[in-house]
DNA sequence: GGACTGAACATTGTCGACAATCTGAGAATG
DNA sequence: CATTCTCAGATTGTCGACAATGTTCAGTCC
């Protein structure tokens, strides 16, 4: 019998300076350390993170091609600032992609992934402190669940797309104005909902309940912001 | 009477080594000039383009970015193989988005862009050329029509997303394979249909209409696909 | 003959120095 | 007093050299 040889995997930790540097900036940037609109100091940087300005330099055109920072030639690198029109526009980029991840879903989603899916939903239903302290799924349940998703639709370009820079942005936003859903009861019965037509592989209905579940994320977004510069207006 | 300034464009001149060869390189690639799989030497780069490995890696690290190039640390970079898996993962995409696209663009299109978009079209229902030359059709008027309606929909993020990264990958594999519609007449058929829908306002159906058009496009290079390998097994 | 070893070679990764450009404070000018 | 000019300081852009890692291929051993 042939023996089955482990495979060590791949090697992670062989991985350069300016590929570690950019991840741990573009956390920073997700995590408002570096606030929106910062100005890059390529020495200082530099010197923070204990390397030299070239590989920081290759750090921050990966960065650029995330749009994470926009550079000016000569000028230097800032943090990208969403205005709250590019964030909107984010959401219907999402509304989108997030439907069609949805259809795909359903369609390509084993069953022990859809039974996983359903346990996390129940967790987030029973979870006691849930509806009160809304942190957790405000913060990554809800991420973790729209995630989830994305992976089922088992379309790596759309994974790469939503997975990468698009999420970074939302997660960005969500640290940067400490703002998530107000509606956690409304948007748990949504998910729910979306499961149910996932588990029953109707991926029409699940393209459509994710299209109205995020469409009405905006919406709530939307309102929130018209209130808040009301409020400031005032 | 305050005077209008009319201001001057920015100067787009002002670049660096490496914003110029990184979008010299991500051309080559397109035109399949770099084929896709070619394993990227950096000094015979460097040497080709007249600059040192240092603007050229920043430029490497750019398109790394936007997924032209992959790189493996300590070993180099290649340029992206797209596999008929993932080139057909991009057309799923492509449905989404640029359905939402149809629909912002029916909303937000301004009525001379609408006339401007309906000329192209009667352009090229009238082109004598056309039917049967169908080359300009294929490799610059379909994508023209497609990018004018992303535009229309003045959704920045959106327009960045699919004029971007995308669009090179698709445009990519139409000069790697030098596959483009074999249905010009169909295509051309929902291209009128889907401005007419635009024309009218009517979001919900350029929608659906562009929806179509692209699974159908997505239809026809599977089916092609499937002849081609069809015929090299043979 | 085939598989392993290891040393020479080539390539990628990193660094520090120098050149080009921008910024801002203060002097000169009206 | 406001505006423009100038120049020094700081920052970004570029380069060539060196270190670290991968690759290749001749030589050796089984």
């Amino acid at each position: 019998m042939a023996k089955i040889i482990e495979l060590e995997p791949i090697k992670i930790e062989a991985r350069t300076l300016a590929d570690r540097v950019s991840e741990q900036i573009a956390t920073a940037i997700v995590k408002g350390e570096l606030p929106p609109g910062y100005k890059i100091s390529e020495p200082e940087l530099a010197r923070q993170y204990g390397i030299s300005r070239g590989p920081l330099r290759e750090a921050i055109r990966r960065l650029e091609g995330l749009r994470l920072l926009v550079r000016i030639p000569h000028i230097g690198a800032r943090v990208v600032s969403l205005s709250t029109k590019e964030l909107l526009e984010i959401y219907y980029i999402r509304e989108a992609m997030e439907g069609m991840a949805a259809r795909l879903a359903a369609e390509n989603m084993t069953d022990a992934e859809i039974a996983s899916l359903r346990q996390l939903i129940e967790h987030h239903e029973t979870s006691p402190d849930l509806l009160e302290n809304r942190s957790y799924f405000q913060k990554e349940g809800d991420l973790d669940f729209h995630y989830r998703i994305v992976q089922g639709s088992k379309n790596t370009k759309l994974i790469e797309l939503l997975g990468g820079e698009l999420y970074h942005l939302v997660r960005m936003y969500r640290y940067q104005f400490s703002a998530a859903s107000n509606r956690p009861r409304q948007a748990l019965f949504e998910h729910r909902n979306i499961v149910e037509a996932i588990a029953q592989r109707d991926g029409e209905l699940a393209e459509i309940l994710m299209r109205r579940h995020v469409s009405n994320s905006r919406k709530n977004v939307e309102q929130r912001l018209q209130e808040q510069q009301l409020q400031e207006s005032q």
